[in-house]
DNA sequence: TCTGGGGTCCTAGGACCC
DNA sequence: TCTGGGGTCCTAGGACCC
């Protein structure tokens, strides 16, 4: 049996920092953007399990974060030393597997074979001491046949458990649970799902098949396939090429005024393209996404004729589409502006010099760090 | 108390091609 | 003369994940 073993940090943010602050352990810590005494545009990245007792929790608006536990200590996130963990991890878990996958900074699966469920157990104990002993870093881990269940398990253990779902457990085990612990499954289609009174994963297994496609389309298959203990996803798959890069930015305070927003738009195109040009990429599309101050959002794209790579070809295209989203808006409800996005797509890999000029075929990307997740993709 | 930044995938209409 | 069917690309919007 190919077992997916499944890591998943725990606050992971914090226990990065709390490494280098270790008098803080203990208290309730938060990593986000500078509460500026609750007056903060933003959200909390991650909290320790001390903050999460005042209700704190990531993606809380820091405002009311703040207002729940003013006495929390903050702390300015720090990407790259997350990235440096995280690299950590993923090289610490080739150690059992050469198929190792990463799903995000905090969360990594590895694949092996193996028939005996109490090797597995015994694996997954490793893995954990091995984290924790090495990288001071708590993590949970879930393992399972598939890696939805293996991530659903790993959620269950949340802080620091293990959970191990064997083959023949697979459907007992996700019969009880919300549709909402489905990875892919968000407030959107779980109402969907609540509407045709359809509240748990064993609700999910004995509804019609014909009234969930309705409701919700192919992703109504994947759904019920997953509650008959048989997902889609396909065991180990190597990473996939990356699709797009972008930018964005929301402003201290709403804005329409064009030198700002132009400036934004200059700064944010240097800043894709940069991303961009790290990883040897061209891009061959472009897409400008405004947010309004009502947070309803809109987007205009364009597709290039060739591949470009650079901040001048960017910035052009990405002026001229902000512009033109701006000159609409001025005719009509003449909104102020909360965020701007500056997106590039249709990425392919040449960036940098190109050697030859008979080289009219790109390669693909580079595979990127996470792949997509959740049991929507099928690919 | 208003809601970040960086991504992926799905849907759907129209253009265009064979 | 009044009307196909399949496939791909482009564009916009939306759900979801960490």
């Amino acid at each position: 049996v190919e077992w997916c073993v499944y890591v998943d940090m725990d606050a992971f943010y914090v226990a990065c920092e709390l490494k280098d602050r270790p008098e803080l352990i203990g208290q309730p810590v938060v990593v986000g953007p500078d509460p500026k005494g609750g007056a903060a545009r933003g959200v909390v990245l991650s909290a320790s399990y001390e903050a999460r007792a005042f209700g704190l929790r990531s993606a809380l608006p820091v405002a009311r974060a703040y207002a729940l536990c003013p006495t929390a200590r903050w702390i300015p996130p720090d990407f790259e030393k997350y990235e440096k963990s995280s690299v950590a991890v993923r090289d610490l878990l080739r150690r059992y597997s050469d198929r190792v996958v990463p799903y995000s900074i905090d969360e990594a699966a590895l694949f092996v074979d193996l028939s005996d469920t109490n090797a597995v157990h015994g694996l997954a104990e490793q893995v954990q001491a091995s984290i924790r002993t090495e990288l001071a870093l708590p993590c949970s881990v879930g393992a399972a046949p598939f890696r939805t269940v293996a991530k659903m398990a790993s959620d269950r253990g949340k802080p620091g458990g293990i959970r191990i779902v064997p083959p023949e457990r697979v459907v007992e085990f996700l019969a009880p649970l919300s549709v909402r612990t489905i990875p892919g499954v968000g407030p959107k289609t779980e109402a969907v799902l609540a509407s045709l009174g359809v509240h748990t994963i064993g609700d999910l297994r004995r509804e019609r098949l014909s009234k969930l496609h309705a409701r919700l389309g192919v992703f109504a298959e994947e759904l019920r396939a997953l509650a008959e203990g048989v997902p889609h996803d396909r065991g180990f798959e190597a990473t996939t090429a990356p699709k797009s890069r972008s930018s964005d930015m929301t402003f201290d305070e709403d804005t329409r005024d064009s030198d700002r927003l132009l400036g934004a738009i200059h700064s944010l195109a240097a800043a894709t393209a940069a991303a961009m040009a790290k990883d040897g990429l061209r891009y061959r599309s472009v897409t400008v996404r405004v947010r309004w101050e009502d947070f309803t959002q809109i987007q205009h794209g364009h597709a290039l004729p060739v591949a470009l790579e650079g901040p001048e070809g960017l910035e052009r295209e990405a002026r001229r589409l902000a512009e033109e989203v701006f000159r609409e808006e001025r005719s009509g409800r003449n909104r102020r502006v909360r965020l701007l996005s500056v997106q590039a797509g249709q990425l392919v890999a040449g960036g940098g010099r190109q050697e030859r000029l008979d080289q009219f075929e790109s390669p693909a990307p580079e595979a990127r760090p996470y792949p997509s997740r959740g049991v929507r993709d099928r690919r």
